[in-house]
DNA sequence: ATAGCTGCAAACGGTTTGCCTCACA
DNA sequence: TGTGAGGCAAACCGTTTGCAGCTAT
């Protein structure tokens, strides 16, 4: 465990969903010269050894968090936001997956898209925001 | 309606779950200067018309499917491979979703990720081909 | 004349690669 | 003294943008 695998943990712990740019600007706060290659390489490592997951929310950049931090993850591909609902109303689905097909559902790990309920409300006016 | 377009959007309906790129290669064995940017842009126009759908099924570039031919996909983090399953298999937490967080899902959009079948039985041996 | 579609090339964001150097066991 | 961790630059994939030329009104 060096010292720029010691950063990178500490700002995932820290920040709690962070794109692997946002994390190295955290970990150059204390550690400038450090590079964004080695947050790549070391989010990949730490993914590996267990102590942080990396979830997507659509588009753009993975967000990485601690291990543990688990929650189904519902962005609105209209306005762009993410609410978070617990795992577990997606419990009877994983079964469900899991006797039909059998499939282990890793609910976690992609966010569910959809129409948020401002977005619904308002809705067919606009066009989306982000390309989803 | 350009010839271009009319291309894409043959493409598309022939295809079934086509990339970007792999849209551009059906398009140019019959029309071989037509330009991947075409792609793109006929591939918005026709979403914006309804005629076309895109979704995403993990990591890579997304896939273009027609109108209608909706399902809902389990992508294997392990082996990548996947599979299509009944969108009214997550009708009920459609509702619920729509109950409790005022979310209106839309099922088909992103895949759902986990591990199959095979590649649970093969379980721990190995890690995942795709960084997902 | 004018709108707008097309092609091309260049830029972009996010990520990975190769290589060379350094530190440390 | 050799293995591997880090930095840097360059390549990469997928996508978007700016611009100029063409075509069909």
């Amino acid at each position: 465990m060096t010292p720029q695998r010691q950063l990178v943990l500490d700002a995932v712990l820290d920040l709690e969903h962070a794109t692997p740019e946002q994390i190295c600007a955290q970990v150059q706060l204390s550690a400038p010269a450090v590079n964004i290659t080695t947050i790549y390489r070391t989010l990949d490592l730490l993914e590996r050894l267990g102590l942080v997951r990396h979830n997507h929310l659509g588009h753009g950049a993975p967000s990485y968090s601690p291990q543990g931090h688990e929650h189904v993850h519902l962005v609105c591909h209209w306005c762009g936001t993410v609410a978070e609902v617990s795992p577990n109303l997606l419990h009877e689905l994983g079964e469900r997956l899991g006797r039909d097909a059998g499939f282990q559902l890793d609910a976690t790990h992609v966010a569910l898209s959809g129409t948020c309920a401002d977005c619904a409300r308002a809705e067919g006016a606009s066009s989306p925001q982000d390309g989803s």
